[in-house]
DNA sequence: GACGGCTAGACTCTA
DNA sequence: TCTAGCCGTC
């Protein structure tokens, strides 16, 4: 057993108090950089190395897998390796771990397939049609997002109540046909990993109290992104001895989009009456500067806590604003700072792009081609999103679980043969009718000749092509057998016969897959993390199978290449770097347009934006360009007003608002000119009214000169004025920031 | 049933 | 700018 005083050695002294409150409600507020991880890690360590619990007692919860790998590492790397085998997983892959004992009391077999986002919106359209309705009136995109909203606030079909409405019920109906299909399937989505985790254990008492009894400590990571599931299940794992400890910064809060809910964290005391709250407010990552201005731009949110990050580092460099005339240019500054970082012995590596979009990586790519730099871009289209990767898995899948429809569907005439349409409309409806799966409807289809003799021959030859494949199956090493099966149903034979620089690539990818699946047999003797908990080893496939699909975009990421990193800045959670770019610091970039209408979804984009300044160590430059080119058309975006929130002693470079403007290389004073400024706290006109200005008037801007309004859009604070300048030209004003006086 | 060409609509963020 | 889905032709 380790020493408990070489666990806490080198703590400071709100860790060590975070550590020794072993039981009952803990709330962890942990700012950015002030040691989380290390708080945690420890702890774990410390309440095997007490004696006060074993390894499998503890069950500790993150949000990604790479998470979960770090910090099981960094356990292991305390402890003896007796002292191992403590749970620490992600939201999902618990539940899914907990389903493939428990499910069949939910009546679902415990081999069932994980649908990803593209599986389920592949289902959705698929159940859209089968129920007439229209892709104008019932988006795909709307019902599936729809859907697994209600899941991560746990509920299913048969929760939803009331709604006599025509768009309610019409819903309910694509809702329970939806999840009816999964089942027929016997597939989950993601949702459904927790939503029937927390079913279970709300239905069966005495499955819910074998797994309060043998997880005694419950840790939860990053706990302000929890969203009503998530909180559910906490809430039942730890009912009978509230040994729960969450740690958490409500300022990093930014997954509202899945459901995620701040109040979770806000009210924890109140939740868990009696709760001990340890505040860590001292950071290890980064320099003075850096923090102050990520704080105070967070400092402008009404819904948080309040806290101040300090440090003990000296000095640092100022943060560093850069306006660029475009996206070009923007990403042009940024490749000519890394070179000249480069040339004082800079890794690449030790350098980070954020953006607010995956759609903002393109000029930074294009612009780090023409100088030969390696990067990796984080994020986008995964590697087993690409098509052929997705339907080479969707043979081990449909092999695996041939009631796996979505799966099937996708690979039954993929490579083409000659199973198209009309026959698989047919199977269709056959499967409808009975209300059974699509390799059932096929099996139906050829014992009552409803086919007819061309495709009865195709439809039963690939009966026996996958039949065969199940057969043999078993025993056989997943690489092997992937080859196989790439070659025996002529998918390698058909891009070949491409003779295209696209099917070569994609033969490439196939290639890259097969290595994939060869490391992960070599690096996964069979089942070894499952018998550390003391189960039952699991079939290796199996375990592929969901672990390709659990996979998150971070989880990827590889340190040890030099190369750059580009990412969102969500992805960017939970990261550091010694020197990080934030770009497109653009009204309607980030914040996004679509949160701008709405004062909490603009706090979100406030927090996010916290997160990615908070991951910088000890540079931190700011970018925004005056144009921008979007979906084809060229935007001009006022400056993000999360620039102007930072004090003007924290920044160097072109800074925007009310510290002064660069136009054309010409800089000018931040002091407003003797111009009238509308002051909005003593406002003669109610935020609803319409603004006191109109498409027609003269008007004197300190900066731009004289112009003529054109048009006058939105209302409140947030109407903006297009106004033609004599000399500036065309501009859009946010009426808030305007400084203008009238000329009649 | 396969394939090529055209058009409307979409890109926010993710396990 | 890109792509999924539709339509028409062989």
């Amino acid at each position: 057993m380790p020493n408990v005083e070489s666990i806490t050695r080198g703590l400071n002294r709100e860790q060590r108090d975070a550590i020794a409150h072993t039981e009952g409600p803990l709330l962890v507020l942990a700012g950015a950089g002030s040691g989380k991880t290390r708080m945690l890690t420890h702890r774990i360590a410390y309440l095997i190395g007490s004696g006060r619990a074993r390894p499998r007692e503890i069950l500790a919860v993150t949000f990604t897998n790479k998470a979960a790998r770090e910090m099981r590492e960094r356990v292991h790397a305390l402890l003896d390796a007796d002292a191992r085998g403590a749970q620490v997983a992600t939201f999902h892959s618990t539940c899914m771990r907990i389903l493939r004992r428990e499910i069949a009391q939910l009546g679902y077999e415990p081999g069932f397939a994980i649908y990803d986002q593209a599986d389920s919106l592949a289902l959705v359209k698929r159940v859209l049609r089968a129920l007439g309705a229209g892709v104008r009136a019932w988006p795909p995109r709307g019902v599936r997002a729809r859907i697994d909203r209600l899941k991560n606030r746990g509920i299913l079909p048969d929760d939803l109540v009331g709604g006599d409405d025509e768009d309610t019920q019409r819903f309910a109906e694509i809702y329970q046909r939806y999840q009816t299909e999964l089942r027929r399937s016997n597939a989950l989505d993601f949702g459904d990993l927790l939503v029937l985790t927390v079913r279970l254990f709300e239905t069966r008492p005495e499955v819910l109290d074998s797994y309060q009894r043998r997880w005694r400590y419950v840790l939860v990571d990053e706990y302000q992104d929890t969203n009503p599931v998530q909180y559910r299940l906490l809430r039942l794992l730890v009912a009978a001895h509230q040994n729960l400890c969450v740690v958490g910064d409500e300022d990093q809060s930014i997954y509202a989009f899945r459901e995620a809910d701040i109040r979770n964290i806000l009210d924890f005391e109140k939740d868990f009456p009696g709760a001990n709250v340890v505040r860590l407010e001292q950071n290890y990552r980064s320099t003075q500067p850096i923090l102050d201005a990520a704080s105070a731009v967070v400092a402008h949110n009404l819904e948080r806590k309040g806290k101040r990050l300090f440090t003990e580092r000296d000095g640092g460099e100022l943060v560093r604003m850069y306006e660029a005339s475009d996206e070009r240019d923007e990403a042009s500054f940024v490749v000519s700072e890394l070179l000249s970082w480069r040339d004082r012995g800079v890794r690449l590596a030790d350098s980070a792009v954020f953006y607010r979009t995956h759609a903002q990586s393109r000029p930074f790519e294009e612009e780090l081609l023409k100088y030969n730099l390696p990067y990796a871009v984080v994020g986008g289209t995964r590697f087993y999103d690409r098509k052929e990767v997705k339907d080479a898995l969707c043979y081990l899948r449909a092999i695996r679980n041939p009631h796996d429809s979505e799966s099937l569907l996708r690979i039954v005439n993929e490579p083409a043969r000659g199973i198209g349409r009309t026959t698989i409309e047919r199977v269709l409806a056959c499967a409808n009718e009975r209300g059974v799966s699509i390799w059932s409807a096929l099996g139906i289809a050829l014992e009552e000749k409803r086919l007819g003799g061309a495709a009865f021959k195709r439809v039963s030859a690939f009966v026996e092509l996958m039949e065969g494949f199940r057969a043999e199956a078993p025993g056989d090493s997943i690489g092997q057998l992937l080859a196989r099966l790439l070659n025996a149903t002529g998918y390698v034979a058909a891009l070949e016969k491409e003779a295209t620089v696209e099917a070569e690539a994609r033969l490439d990818n196939l290639n890259e897959l097969l290595s994939a699946v060869e490391e992960f047999e070599r690096v996964n003797a069979p089942g070894v993390e499952e018998q550390e908990n003391g189960d039952e080893p699991r079939d290796l496939l199996d375990l592929y199978l969901e672990q390709v699909t659990l996979l998150s975009e971070a989880d990827t990421l590889d340190p040890s290449d030099d190369r750059l990193v580009l990412m969102t800045a969500h992805v960017a959670k939970g990261l550091e770097f010694p020197n990080v770019f934030v770009v497109g610091l653009e009204e309607g970039i980030f914040p996004h347009f679509a949160s701008l209408d709405d004062p909490s979804a603009v706090e979100e984009e406030r927090r996010l934006c916290y997160v990615a300044m908070t991951r910088a160590r000890d540079r931190l430059v700011l970018c925004r360009a005056e144009t921008r080119r979007l979906h084809g058309s060229l935007r001009y975006n006022q400056p993000s007003r999360f620039l102007s929130e930072i004090p003007g002693e924290l920044a160097s470079g072109d800074r925007p608002g009310d510290g002064g403007y660069a136009v054309g290389g010409e800089r000018f004073p931040a002091e407003p000119s003797a111009g009238v400024r509308i002051d909005f706290s003593h406002a003669q006109w109610s935020p609803d009214d319409l603004p006191p200005f109109q498409a027609g008037q003269r008007v004197e801007h300190p900066i731009f000169g004289p112009g003529s309004v054109v048009e006058v859009a939105g209302s409140g604070s947030d109407a903006k004025l297009r106004i033609r300048f004599d000399r500036a030209g065309m501009k859009t004003i946010k009426l808030r920031y305007a400084e203008l006086d009238l000329l009649n």
